[in-house]
RNA sequence: GGAGAGUUGGCAGAGUGGUCGAAUGCGCCGGUUUCGAAAACCGGUGACUGUAACAGGUCCGAGGGUUCGAAUCCCUCACUCUCCGCCA
């Protein structure tokens, strides 16, 4: 959420900094609302402060045995004025708080305009595409001929939008996540948390997900009303949600590796071959919790911590800052890291890192005491993939195939694979 | 699933329907003392909102209700703990 008394303040700069966003906001409504939330807090308030003090007057009196009935007479009234009004603040207040709610966050201003995937802009690359000395056969071909990979199997169990692997192709799976694991918990500082996969309506509120993007949400039960997390920032972020953190604490570093789950609603024609695109997949998920002059330069070592993992995997990437209109609704800042397929000749993505500044710390009430100050203020959040197993699993697949349809395993995998050099039927 | 107990400030823990945002202890901060420290003593120490600053308002798990007035009484819900049953 933004800060409400930026609106207050001024906003028309707004307006020009949430276009760039893709986000129209109406000016009209917000002062209407905001006019009428003032007016009746007023009101109420002013209400409220006579009754405390006629009824502290009536408790004086009686305690010095005193009658009260005039006191208690001129007050009778005001209790059913008082109900009115503030249910209508409430009302006002809610009407207030749905608004803003939906709201995506501003860029940060480093974070190049644009309004679609046309306006980001690469800063890296790292590694060399294999050069084309055969045919390169995409993951799926590679997984099904290996007898490893099978979407009929999975389709019969859950529809579209699954897979199911087999033997050592769901062995190297598993290797790509606890490599990735270990390597943030050992070289990288951080705490390794295993968290619900199932979490309530104010923990997708906190992180963004909620309200504006139900329809993207596995809801699995009406009561209490549960959500399968679409990625394990929903649990890791909201470990500071509603908590004071004391600046020793700070910065927080969070991993997680969870399956995620996404309806993937909206985007039915798109990716339907293959992993990169499915209904639930496995993710090693990094949080930081940070000083708000530190997020930035957290961000950077975010990034070089999920770009790590490729780097040991020797797979070819390259890291693009997203343009404000391609950024996710929560974040200032936002780089991808997209990997090399040789199949595709593209890269595709396999982490987004994010730094959401104070706007999850809003919604979830997270905060440090600044010691500068004394005082409670909003700390920031930061989240990334370090990486998105499935894709990990499709670059190295893809670039370490051979021509005889065998995968030779990564060097940093083999210790997790028992030895095993290399998958073959 | 059954029975019971609980939820109060950073923590522990009082709280009679009426100057209770809330005793006390610990912790923390400042001071006195000391070469320095400990101990002791003195003082301070919740959050949100609001204001130029005061004032004012809200918050004792959440939401309703009773009342002139609710941390305190009533109802609903959530969570925690103990015991019993079942169970990976």
């Amino acid at each position: 959420m933004l800060d409400p008394k930026s609106f207050r303040q001024d906003p028309s700069v707004l307006v020009e900094k949430l276009k760039w966003r893709g986000y129209t906001l109406d000016v009209e409504k917000y002062h209407e609302l905001e006019d009428r939330r003032k007016n009746l807090q007023e009101q109420a308030e002013e209400l409220q402060a006579r009754r405390n003090r006629i009824s502290r007057e009536i408790g004086i009196a009686k305690s010095r045995g005193e009658e009260a009935n005039g006191l208690m007479h001129e007050v009778s009234t005001l209790g059913d004025d008082i109900k009115l009004r503030s249910s209508a603040l409430t009302q006002v207040q809610s009407e207030l708080q749905a608004m803003l709610s939906e709201i995506p966050n501003l860029a940060h201003e480093s974070v190049p305009l644009g309004m679609d995937e046309e306006g980001n802009i690469e800063i890296r690359r790292w590694g060399a595409p294999r050069a084309a000395d055969f045919a390169f056969k995409d993951h799926v071909d590679l997984g099904e001929s290996l007898g490893m990979m099978d979407y009929g199997y999975a389709s019969k169990l859950a529809g579209s939008r699954f897979v199911v692997l087999r033997g050592l192709l769901a062995g190297l799976h598993r290797a790509l996540s606890q490599f990735m694991l270990d390597t943030h918990i050992r070289d990288h500082g951080y705490c390794e948390a295993n968290v619900p996969l199932l979490v309530n309506q104010g923990t997708l509120f906190g992180t963004g997900q909620l309200p504006k993007f139900e329809e993207d949400q596995f809801k699995t039960s009406e009561d209490p009303p549960l959500y399968l997390i679409p990625t394990a920032e929903v649990p890791l972020t909201n470990a500071v949600a509603d908590r004071i953190v004391e600046d020793p604490e700070l910065p927080m570093r969070l991993v997680a590796h969870t399956a995620c789950f996404r309806r993937e609603a909206g985007s039915y024609g798109r990716d339907t071959r293959g992993m990169i695109r499915q209904h639930q997949f496995e993710k090693v998920e990094l949080v930081h919790a940070v000083r708000p002059d530190e997020s930035y330069e957290a961000l950077e070592i975010m990034t070089g911590h999920a770009e790590t993992i490729l780097q040991k995997l020797e797979l070819p990437y390259r890291v693009i800052t997203l343009c404000t209109g391609d950024m996710g609704f929560a974040a200032s800042k936002t780089y991808d890291i997209e990997v090399w397929l040789p199949s595709q000749q593209l890269y595709r993505e396999i982490s987004s890192c994010s730094n959401t500044e104070d706007f999850q710390a809003r919604r979830m009430k997270a905060r440090w005491r600044n010691p500068a100050t004394g005082k409670p203020e909003l700390l920031h959040t930061l989240n990334g993939s370090g990486v998105a197993v499935g894709r990990a699993l499709i670059g190295v697949m893809e670039n370490y195939q051979n021509q005889d349809g065998s995968i030779t395993v990564p060097d940093v995998l083999r210790p997790y694979m028992l030895g095993v050099t290399r998958l073959s039927k």
